[in-house]
DNA sequence: GACCAGGCACATC
DNA sequence: GATGTGCATGGT
């Protein structure tokens, strides 16, 4: 939690994910898959402006190559189309298209659920829990994992549920502090943690001293 | 022109 | 299992 008031403390609140509902998040956690946030923005500006986010119904009734189209801007359009199309029919086979009723599952399943849909990883099926179905589940993404690395908080072979279960083993359960902390943690990412960058002024310099004095290790600069 | 960015599936060893 | 590789665009 010390980390967690540095950061809110330097950012302040960060409000994400910037979605009007839930079938947008599930759409934009696929979009967001390896791309940055702001190439996601302007497909999503797109697929707004062409109704087709405005319910299930209208995702169903769109084709893959007028999605393709339509997500262009992000990258990789193709594969993505493909997958919000698979992730569309799971939830028309699970519930009959009712995403409230999808959403509504125990975290535990819905994250099997989840997770089983090609194209659906740790981090998006995660996200979507958080996110659209507001499920107490921390988010771990490549932001979070650099910086934990870079101040020598993890080893660099730790795996996606190494990383989370460090959160949610030391945290409460508690939606509005997950979504918040990961916020948070992008936040920082994007500007202190990319890959040449380095931590002059980083919020977290002090603790970076005080565990790297504690282990007797020299700390990464972030 | 080169490099980078909130992943994931699949092939190969 | 672990390690590549393909997918693709826009910004810097």
């Amino acid at each position: 939690m010390v980390v967690f008031h540095r950061l809110f403390g330097h950012f302040g609140p960060q409000r994400w994910w910037p979605a009007d509902s839930p079938l947008e998040v599930m759409v934009g956690a696929i979009l967001t898959q390896n791309t940055a946030w702001s190439n996601v923005e302007i497909a999503i500006k797109a697929l707004r402006e062409s109704h087709i986010l405005s319910s299930m119904a209208a995702l169903v009734n769109t084709t893959e190559e007028t999605l393709s189209g339509l997500i262009r801007p992000c990258g990789y359009f193709r594969v993505k189309a493909h997958r919000i199309k698979n992730l569309i029919a799971a939830v028309e086979v699970q519930t009959g298209g009712c995403l409230d009723k999808f959403l509504s599952l125990p975290r535990a399943e819905l994250r099997e659920k989840l997770l089983s849909i090609s194209g659906v990883g740790p981090e998006t099926a995660d996200s979507i829990l958080l996110y659209a179905a507001k499920k107490p589940v921390f988010v771990v993404d490549a932001y979070t994992r650099r910086a934990l690395f870079r101040h020598g908080w993890i080893s660099p072979k730790a795996t996606y549920d190494d990383i989370q279960s460090l959160f949610m083993e030391h945290l409460p359960l508690d939606v509005s502090l997950y979504n918040e902390y990961h916020a948070l943690w992008v936040a920082l990412g994007k500007v202190f943690c990319r890959p040449k960058a380095r931590c002059s002024g980083c919020p977290l310099e002090e603790l970076l001293d005080q565990s790297s004095a504690q282990n007797g290790k020299p700390h990464h600069t972030c």
